[in-house]
RNA sequence: GCGCGGUUAGCUCAGUGGUAGAGCACUACCUUGACACGGUAGGGGUCAGAGGUUCGAAACCUCUACCGCGCACCA
């Protein structure tokens, strides 16, 4: 066994470990295996992308459930991969190439430009694999995909081209939003609204049958007046009711347009009258063809004016259009007023610009299985984690429109629909012939292929089976969890429930076969320590390669799983990860207590003594199966009191640990850890087992020293899915077991019997536990520095206390502990009183501090009885309590008045 | 407008019917045979507010306030 160094140093024993797991393939998935299966799929982080906390967090979760599940004995997959991220990583290059060459992708035409895309990608994408890696991911990284693999890709054009011949994907000419940035249609998912400060504007339209007369019409944009191709009014509302039917002058360019009626306007709003612009807006095109209105586009692809007829608007900006429009009306008389006004505008989730609603020709689908995608979550054949998302899902799939997939981007799938010119045809007028297949048709005629791309989520839809060939996905289809953002949830989790079950990529058509998961996970969003939201462009986001830099690849996954709360919101604060190290570190050093005490002498088979026969077999609470079965073994011997009280409390760990993954409390599992390894073991244990561990016996050292093999092994085992590196580098150095910790099995509970005996021995320790607490409360009271050897005594009845003497004596750090029911002490000696009987700090101190210190703890203690007094007295609670409850109050009752007994006889005494 | 969360110590958060908790920060003492990235002890809370259910509410119900998120509307 090599010595444990002095410090535990992470930049040099993780990355080994990581070496040693992928020279020995430690994370491939075997797709013969005859172990169950176990499978994840990585949600693939963009091409483009550097790692970000929650990237960390994310795959630090899928990490556990892997590394756990390995443990558990299951054929593990975990399949990584990468999203081609068709905008993102075309508006990247673009920059790039900006930047560095002073180019468009126009200059260099679709073909290089593509080239020059696999370029980049080769030398700057990528990164976050390198980084997931440091992080410790246990990904099968030779299965490792990408979104526009050959194979991977054909899958989405087949898809494609299928659900076209089945009629749920179709062409049209509607409106969409339009991102005049990235110009390129967008999904409805990726808008997102905010809110924007502005002028509400009321423009005068004058009545041509009234000459002189005006119409106010209010509105925020009125740089599309000249788009105006009518003006609509509420069909009850009576103010305007005479107008219906008549035509009023459009301001700009003036003209002619009809004043309808019609009931999606809110008679509330404004003046009550809409100016009906249908190019350029959703419900005015709606309210368009209702009226037979025509559609007057005065927008660019990139945003500008377009209106040869109003000069001074025509080639500017939209938003400074709207300014000039503003005084244009202004200088002719026709602006009645403006107002401040917020309103919610759509951005783009990308480019962060108001969106443009647009109409435009593009390709939709009509999403398949929606209701049958509802039901598999309703009726819990997928469980959400936390449950609550069910209901966001649930209103998502009942409001759901036609997807628009088709991107004016390069960078994509490019969409396998091809058109031959007809005479005096474009290539995407509707005169042209189309045909939809992954090559154009044999036969005569120039066939053009569509010059769009499909959304990138279109090809992640499928990434839960595409990913896996067919003998994988065989063995590990449907997956067992997805582990996500809630932020992609319409994005992503709703698109893969319908693929799966539309392609049903399964083995049966049944759909538990068909479903891409079991369980989806949703963890929370990292915010920084304001609240906000962590971003490039605040500068907020800490770049966790410095922080493992700094704690360690375990000190950042620990740190982090213990503070993040399913489903809610995270302020991250850096020092939370600093008690992640700060903790193995802890772990480290306790390891180091144990190896400076001689190697590990337990067998593999003492290690698991306590083990029952059968994990299905129930602790027995009547046999003494623990005591008997590590009897057998002589390294354990007699247990002591302190040695059952922490194998008890491991129990309890154990138990909480399994529930915490049951229902994905992450943070759960991480604080029960963190109490039972540094509170329970540490400080309790390990200090009390000093006392053994020092002594003269060889036979209670050796049992102390296998007691706290047994634990630590235990504790690293449970440890290892959250801190793989740590974990497999003590497994290793104390000798805990052959072969690597990543398929050692989880320990189960110790099988201590749960009799009376246990359960005093419990009692007894607590007792104990508690008086060296008051003991060096008394201690720090009476201001004995605590380097400083301090005499004590302890008045008790406890019969089995004497052989306990020497091990209370060191845990109150005491030159002497007298143990007599009837010590006499003289006046002003320091006394607290516990279960156990008094404690005493055998010193002088001053009278009237002793009188005022007493004085306290008797109000303490009064004030606790008559709480339980009263509550005895009351005699529907004593009816109807239940009765531990109803006996625990019982029992305080009794100690707190002999407690108050004893501190009132001392303090008379003063 | 509809829906979903949240409000507990100075800070970050656990706690879902029975003695209000942890970590950090703070105060005091301590480099004692693993650990100062540490040990010991301590101070600090009308559990957002009001009402209700209950023997008993931080927890369950109702309402209110404030914060956050999603969806819809937004001329």
């Amino acid at each position: 066994m090599a010595e444990l160094s002095k410090t535990y140093d992470p930049r040099t024993v993780e990355p080994k470990w990581y070496q040693r797991w992928i020279d020995n393939h430690d994370f491939e998935a075997d797709a013969n295996s005859k172990k169950k299966p176990f499978s994840i799929v990585m949600p693939p982080p963009n091409i483009t992308g550097v790692l970000t906390l929650g990237h960390v967090l994310n795959n630090s979760i899928q990490d556990i459930l892997a590394r756990r599940a390995r443990m558990q004995g299951f054929e593990v997959l975990w399949l990584p991969g990468m999203d081609h991220a068709g905008i993102g990583t075309q508006t990247a290059v673009e920059k790039w190439l900006r930047k560095n060459e002073g180019i468009t992708r126009h200059d260099l035409g679709r073909e290089k430009f593509l080239e020059r895309v696999l370029e980049w990608q080769d030398k700057h994408g990528g990164i976050i694999i390198q980084q997931l890696k440091r992080l410790g991911c246990s990904c099968d990284w030779s299965r490792q995909r990408y979104t526009m693999d050959e194979s991977y890709a054909r899958a989405v054009l087949e898809v494609f081209v299928d659900l076209y011949k089945n009629g749920l994907i179709y062409r049209g000419r509607r409106m969409i939003n339009w991102d005049p940035a990235a110009q390129t249609a967008l999904s409805d998912e990726e808008v997102v609204n905010k809110p924007q400060r502005g002028n509400l504007y009321y423009v005068r339209y004058e009545i041509v049958d009234q000459p002189g007369k005006f119409l106010e019409v209010a509105t925020t944009r009125p740089e599309t007046i000249m788009a105006d191709t009518g003006v609509a009014v509420h069909p009850k509302d009576k103010r305007y009711a005479k107008l219906v039917g008549k035509s009023v002058w459009r301001p700009m360019p003036r003209e002619k347009i009809p004043v309808v009626a019609d009931e999606a306007i809110d008679p509330e709003f404004g003046t009550g009258i809409l100016k009906v612009t249908p190019a350029h807006d959703k419900l005015d095109f709606e309210i368009g063809q209702r009226h037979k209105m025509a559609v007057i586009d005065v927008l660019t692809p990139d945003g500008k004016i377009n209106c040869p007829a109003v000069p001074e608007l025509h080639g500017l900006d939209r938003f400074e259009g709207r300014k000039r429009a503003a005084e244009l009306l202004e200088a002719r008389g026709l602006l009645a007023k403006a107002e401040p006004y917020e309103n919610h505008v759509g951005f783009s989730d990308r480019s962060d610009v108001p969106i443009e609603p647009r109409l435009s020709e593009q390709w939709f689908l009509k999403y398949p299985k929606t209701k049958e995608a509802l039901a598999v979550v309703k009726k819990h054949l997928i469980h959400f984690f936390p449950r609550h998302w069910e209901k966001v899902y649930e209103q998502w799939i009942k409001n759901i429109q036609d997807w628009c997939i088709s991107r004016q981007v390069w960078w994509g799938h490019r969409i396998p629909a091809w058109y031959r010119r007809s005479q005096k045809s474009e290539v995407r007028g509707r005169k042209s012939e189309i045909y939809v297949g992954i090559k154009p048709p044999k036969g005569p005629g120039n066939w053009i292929q569509d010059n769009d791309t499909l959304d990138t989520w279109f090809s992640s839809w499928l990434w839960a089976y595409e990913t896996m060939d067919r003998k994988t996905r065989k063995k590990f289809y449907p997956t067992s969890v997805l582990v996500t953002g809630p932020d992609i949830i319409f994005f992503w989790v709703a698109r893969m429930i319908f693929a799966g079950l539309e392609f049903k990529p399964g083995k049966t058509t049944k759909t538990e076969d068909n479903i891409p998961f079991h369980d989806v996970f949703f963890t929370s969003i990292i915010r920084d320590k304001q609240g906000r939201k962590m971003s490039k462009s605040l500068g907020n986001s800490p770049d966790p390669l410095d922080l493992i830099d700094k704690y360690g690849a375990d000190g950042l996954r620990f740190g982090l799983m213990r503070i993040a709360p399913s489903g809610q919101d995270i302020r991250f604060d850096e020092k939370q990860i600093e008690e992640g190290r700060n903790f193995a570190t802890k772990l480290w050093n306790v390891a180091r207590f144990r190896q400076m005490h001689g190697p590990t002498q337990l067998t593999p088979e003492e290690l698991e003594c306590f083990k029952h026969s059968s994990s299905k077999e129930r602790p027995s609470n009547t046999g003494q199966r623990a005591e008997l079965e590590c009897n057998k073994h002589s390294s354990f011997g007699e247990l002591s009191i302190y040695a059952i009280e922490v194998l008890a409390r491991l129990n309890e760990t154990i138990d909480a640990v399994e529930k915490g993954y049951r229902d994905y409390e992450f943070n759960t599992i991480a604080q029960r850890l963190y109490d039972f390894i540094w509170s329970d073991y540490c400080d309790w244990y390990v200090e009390a087992a000093k006392t053994e561990i020092f002594s003269a016996d060889e036979s209670k050292k050796k049992s102390a020293l296998a007691v706290m093999d047994y634990v630590l092994s235990a504790i690293v085992r449970l440890l290892h899915p959250f801190m793989p590196h740590i974990t497999e580098e003590l497994w290793s150095l104390l000798g805990l077991g052959s072969g690597s910790i990543q398929f050692a099995s989880l320990p189960v509970r110790a099988g201590l019997a749960l009799n009376k005996d246990t359960a005093n021995k419990r009692q007894l320790v607590a007792a104990i536990y508690e008086t060296v607490q008051a003991g060096r409360n008394l201690r720090a009271q009476a201001r004995v520095p605590s380097n400083q050897k301090a005499k004590f005594a302890l008045r008790s009845k406890e019969r089995e206390l004497a052989r306990e003497q020497e091990t209370i004596a060191r845990l109150l750090n005491a030159s002497e502990l007298i143990i007599d029911p009837n010590f006499q002490a003289g006046a002003g000696t320091p006394i607290a009183t516990t279960v156990l009987g008094e404690i005493l700090l055998i010193v002088d101190v001053d009278l009237s501090t002793e009188r005022e210190r007493l004085d306290k703890e008797i109000a303490k203690v009064e004030a606790e009885l008559r709480t339980v007094e009263g509550k005895l007295s009351n005699k529907s609670f004593v009816d109807r309590a239940p009765k531990d409850v109803v006996e625990l109050n019982r029992q305080r009752q009794k100690s707190f008045s002999e407690q108050l007994k004893k501190l009132k006889e001392a303090r008379e005494k003063l």
